[in-house]
DNA sequence: CTTAAAGATGTTATAATATAACAAACTGTA
DNA sequence: TACAGTTTGTTATATTATAACATCTTTAAG
């Protein structure tokens, strides 16, 4: 069960997507809002095939493409990211308000902190500059033990 | 056709292998050395099945674990690098000299530069700090345009 | 309106990536 | 030598992801 205020909390995420995509001209369907509002439902990163069987309880003949494509929509408007070193999805914490997140992935208890840091973007447009490189998509993920499990 | 430059620079890699393995008490077997020898042999990097493939020339009734182990290996070891935003492995330019390596993929040449940067490293390290996180393993890939291909 | 084009979804099938589990062979060492 | 640990062989299957084509919906132009 989620508390009210975790229902509070999407609620208010979701009304801020739908008034980015309504601005960006963005088709925020149905399904793609059911999709995101299951990410939204989770503590942690999702797996494509794990959210398929949560979607089957709202629509039983659904199959990994309907998954898929959503999970492509939701993660190219940046509501969503992919953990590379996962294959698994998890929400932007802040959606359209940066290029480039950055993650720290708690090995033992799984949990993912979001990490936006301007020294991070500047490391990588020096990096690229430096290497005459033109930068598009940045994966960073460092995963380790977060202080919660340290002991 | 590979030069004789090439495999010059191939025997001299393995040759520090051996030894990095012998002084680490590690078993660089007749497997993990195909492997490797293969992996050495492309220019970019190489998918798991293709690697399969080619080995499969070596040894026809060659199977999925055969691959993966000599991967696990040889990444473990710091010989080799997966990278996580395409599924593919790379050989370590420079095995066993630093911890972390960083990533420039050119999405149209799949050209790979290989980056060891201490401004990264103090970047993972202070950003880990300041969240109280005990970092084990980065993945970092910028994916983009290299300077040949951007014309 | 209406209709053509683009976009989104449904559906079937299959590709691509990776690992579990257990058996057999090998290696080092007590 | 024998036995413990490691590596490799082998079969099977799990996991992740996409191609291809059909159908339905939306949108914008005529």
């Amino acid at each position: 069960m989620k508390s009210s205020k975790e229902n509070k909390n999407t609620n208010i995420y979701m009304k801020n997507i739908e008034k980015l995509c309504k601005s960006n001209n963005l088709k925020l369907t149905a399904l793609r809002k059911q999709v995101l509002e299951l990410i939204l439902s989770k503590k942690s990163f999702v797996k494509a095939y794990d959210l398929l069987n949560d979607f089957k309880k709202i629509q039983p003949n659904a199959k990994p493409p309907t998954i898929y494509r959503s999970l492509d929509f939701l993660e190219e408007n940046g509501f969503i990211h992919k953990l590379q070193s996962l294959n698994a999805f998890i929400k932007c914490t802040h959606p359209k308000e940066h290029d480039n997140c950055y993650f720290l992935i708690c090995k033992k208890c799984n949990n993912i902190e979001e990490v936006c840091s301007s020294k991070i973007d500047k490391v990588v447009s020096n990096t690229s500059k430096e290497k005459n490189f033109s930068p598009k998509n940045v994966t960073f993920e460092i995963s380790g033990i977060c202080y919660k499990c340290m002991s």
